[in-house]
DNA sequence: CTGACTTTGTGCCGACGCTAAACAAAATAA
DNA sequence: TTATTTTGTTTAGCGTCGGCACAAAGTCAG
């Protein structure tokens, strides 16, 4: 059997996520010697897949001699990243690094099937590729419901008016052959597909707010729900059949509204877009732009609109008893927010840290940190960030 | 720098939870050839760690030549594992495989300061290490309390009015130190120190009803409160700073009692011992025996008496939605249920498997297996895991 | 009982990933 | 200029593991 570098996977993350910017800082994350980390990085660089700069911009003010600069390639592989959402859907080449390559303008589609939407989108992304020469190893897909493993199936799309159980990673991949999206090897592309705020959460654990954590927690919503999504030591953890982080339901207001699931006063209903809306008095708009509405409201009004700032307020209150549940159960060294929960932290940080550090119950011994998502398409990072996975894993597995 | 063989750690683990009989299957555990395999035996046996048996008891029915036989070395080395509850305290030397090799008395005394307490159950461990020849390569002790990392501090020692920030793990290996009970290299011992209740469920995951599983949740109660336990991928997750599944306080009861926490309706005054006793209409004993009292009832009177009945119900039903927001959040593939959780789950196991399938949103496509744990002493066996967990990881970094 | 077959255990060799150590290179400091 | 510091590279060597051939110990068919 093959055995490849095995410090080569940890090396390229690190590159690539631009934690080891000299072959020096490399020798020491990766705890080998300087000889080791720089027969990897060259073997990556023969790779294509980062550049050696031997003569950097300008050498720091500390003395010895200047590290060459490791970044990655620029001109490298890619892989296609789709993302389907309540209004529409959007396709992309992301490089190493995060780095969007090329983009298709966001379609707003209401979606229909989930084959014909998927191969829309694959469609899209099979354009890209053929607008450019660089090589596609991988190709991911964030979707808006959870999506159990090993099967591949969207469990509860709810918004977008799809059978439960549909077979998103199967359709992905079968459109992906149709669109004739050629694999590392020639051969077809297996397509990786996910919930989107568990890939936005890998993304902005690699790329955003998130980066460095040792155990990162983010809470997100769309226009509907709440989402959430953890990564356990820069892996996804997504439990034994993909169906972690199922948040919705934790009680945060046990007077509050019933909730489908049979309970009252669930997060899913309490602390979304639409509750927002209501408790601001505003009539909430179609359901594909409830999340902009909230939005835009807090952005233009919540320092002049009294009834804004106490929906900001309610809201801040019960996803601070959310988040402070999770902290107690996971204890996570940083947490990080999405969607409309990204805009009530931006408004308001000083009540929602309090009402968290109030509940949890180490709170006053080092309350754990909680930062806005910094990134702008984050669920459509992270399903490259899931398709980069084997390359990152054994690049040579891919690309030997 | 030395390196191991690094398939050692591996392959004792498999033989250490059962999980490797003979050689063969050792190899296809490993996912190593035959030779490396028999190699990585003979220096686990040459370490004294196991022995392999080249005449077992009766070749199987199976054709081809019987394998050898691969078990813990019935004289091998030992670890000093220390419990401490609110009713006294227990120490032992347990071998591989979990085997207790020699224990104390359990001694029923009030505990005092926490310096003293740990004092005493070290010295008797001490005294068990002397009537044996048997090498101590390390010690755990179990307290009733969260142990923040990496401070080794025990956070709310509630039960045993201990002052909260007692540094258990420096008084352990400090005792230790007093007593004469030399490391593995002849230095200082290093004790390491965890929550009960963690420790248990490590021990229900390498040698009671956790075995094998994955994803791995353990919910106990011990006589007062509710406590949590994660075993991801066989490792302990204890968050980012020891303080992870303090799950006490779920909402399960939304109308119900006041927890000091500030909420009401929490699991820890909603399904704890205290809590069972009210319901069936009994007088709670003294604090120490709450959960002997509770635990005594239901086996005695849950077929003639209605009102224990009643009660077994009524804690079933809080129980299962504290259990089905965890396995939304975290989908295990198994969980294991000690203290009072395992006798109500004994008592009425098709009402509590309902319930959680009913309220955890996948619960019909193929709900979680819920067992009650199989070790008598549990945290015991746990403490002496966490202490083992060197030797797993690298045996010759210990003993080479 | 004998021979074919199956499965397990072992010895030998080479590939490969890494460490260690010496050396070379490129900067700063005196 | 020379010494010092830090980085990069070369070479030798070691340890782990895969691959292979062979031996060992049983079952099964006749």
């Amino acid at each position: 059997m093959e055995r490849g570098r095995s410090a080569l996977g940890p090396a390229l993350e690190l590159v690539h996520t631009g934690r080891a910017p000299t072959r020096a800082v490399l020798t020491a994350e990766l705890g080998v010697t300087r000889a080791t980390a720089g027969a990897v990085a060259a073997e990556l660089e023969a790779l294509g897949l980062i550049t050696v700069d031997a003569r950097p911009a300008a050498a720091a003010g500390s003395q010895g001699r200047p590290s060459h600069r490791l970044s990655v390639a620029p001109d490298g592989p890619v892989v296609l990243a789709a993302q389907i959402h309540a209004d529409g859907f959007r396709a992309a080449l992301v490089g190493l690094g995060g780095r969007m390559v090329a983009t298709a303008p966001g379609c707003v589609t209401v979606p229909a099937d989930p084959a014909r939407i998927i191969g829309t989108v694959v469609e899209e992304g099979a354009r890209l590729l053929r607008e450019t020469d660089r090589r596609c190893l991988g190709a991911g897909l964030a979707v808006p419901s959870a999506v159990a493993e090993p099967d591949g199936t969207a469990l509860n799309p709810l918004h977008l008016s799809w059978p439960a159980g549909a077979p998103v990673r199967a359709l992905f991949t079968e459109a992906l052959a149709a669109a004739g999206v050629p694999g590392p090897a020639g051969g077809p592309l297996a397509g990786v597909a996910g919930n989107d705020v568990n890939l936005a959460a890998l993304a902005e654990h690699r790329h955003g707010a998130g980066r460095g954590a040792r155990h990162l927690l983010c809470v997100a919503t769309g226009h509907r729900g709440v989402g959430g999504a953890l990564v356990l030591d820069g892996r996804l953890h997504s439990g034994s059949s993909g169906l972690a982080m199922e948040v919705g339901h934790l009680t945060v207001n046990p007077a509050g509204l019933p909730c489908h699931c049979g309970s009252r006063g669930c997060l899913d209903v309490e602390a979304d877009p639409r509750a927002f809306l209501t408790a601001a008095g505003r009539e909430p708009g179609p359901a594909g732009s409830l999340l902009h509405q909230a939005t835009e409201l807090i952005r233009t009004s919540y320092d002049t609109d009294p009834a804004v700032r106490a929906a900001v307020e309610l809201l801040v209150d019960r996803l601070g008893l959310g988040l402070a549940g999770l902290v107690n159960i996971l204890n996570p060294d940083r947490v990080v927010l999405g969607g409309l929960h990204r805009e009530l932290l931006t408004a308001d940080p000083g009540r929602l840290r309090a009402v968290v550090a109030d509940r949890s119950l180490w709170g006053r011994s080092g309350s754990v940190p909680i930062l806005p998502g910094t990134l702008d398409h984050g669920s459509l990072i992270g399903a490259a960030e899931a398709a980069w996975q084997p390359v990152l894993d054994d690049p040579l597995a891919v690309l030997g």
